[in-house]
DNA sequence: ACATGATAGACAACCTGGTTCACTATCTAG
DNA sequence: CTAGATAGTGAACCAGGTTGTCTATCATGT
């Protein structure tokens, strides 16, 4: 069986893939004026997304407890990158939206993941990228948000 | 530019498809006997080996810390499934070897990860399957072990 | 109008896996 | 046989996650 390849190296070489894609966006980043980012950074921005959001929400998206959710809420906050106001329409809201400077990370990072996307076209060809990007979602879930990502490879 | 999926998509179904994966052997692990094993485990006594390490050696290989090494080591040992001895050759070192348990969840990793593979070649297709690994390859370091992994989303 | 229940946020205590700094014990070379 | 490198360990700390508890504020049904 699978004289070919170690059944193992493909869920190594996927996170290996992908941790070459979020290393070249942070180095990028880094050049561009956001060296204090950490991936799980754009990512919990990504999720914010451009309307904001609150902590149970985010929670909710992220696949993790609000309590998570707001202390790292609090760490965007305290580099800069997301601001709190409370919600008019209940107080006990408070929504969280992206500053300008979170913002300006999310535009050069989607900026940059088509720049490195584009890079793998002309390494691949674009007809395996795209055969490679729809193998994939064949064998992933629809959701890409509700990935209970940040974190999971540390506690479960 | 890239109005077939924007850039971030490929990351996210990488690091998706890595958790499918991940996912699928644990719980098949927990089937087969091995409940209390997590993701990093398998990774680190596939790091280990058949001939043993030491922490020094397992931190350098992981590219974590020796003391890191060390604590994982000694959870490993906690719930059985490696062991330390002193080095005759060297009363300095203690070589981690896996125990009877530890190389049975190594070698039922490794046939659940083939399964796993022949179900994704059976979804895909075998060449569709090869082309995706040696693209991956092509995108990947060749080290495949030194990939400062474990919990490197946590901290970066 | 108001009591009851659901929801938003915050706080505390704890766990894991990682880090740095510091220290001891042992090996290895000059 | 001393000086320097190396193996392991311990302590203090950090990030991100968890559960459990608490308060404040909606929202609803009688």
């Amino acid at each position: 069986m699978s004289s070919e390849s170690p059944g193992f190296e493909l869920p190594l070489r996927l996170l290996l893939a992908f941790r070459v894609l979020i290393d070249e966006l942070h180095t990028e980043l880094g050049r561009q004026g956001h060296p204090d980012i950490r991936p799980m950074h754009g990512f919990v921005m990504q999720a914010i997304g451009p309307h904001g959001t609150t902590a149970v929400e985010l929670g909710r998206t992220l696949g993790v407890t609000k309590q998570a959710a707001g202390k790292t809420i609090e760490t965007l906050e305290r580099i800069g990158y997301v601001q709190r106001a409370p919600d008019p329409h209940d107080t006990r809201r408070k929504v969280v939206r992206l500053t300008p400077y979170g913002l300006d990370a999310l535009t050069r990072s989607a900026r940059i993941f088509d720049d490195l996307r584009a890079n793998w076209a002309a390494e691949l060809g674009a007809d395996r990228l795209q055969a490679l990007e729809s193998d994939l979602r064949k064998m992933t879930p629809a959701t890409l948000w509700r990935l209970d990502t940040p974190g999971w490879f540390g506690t479960l």
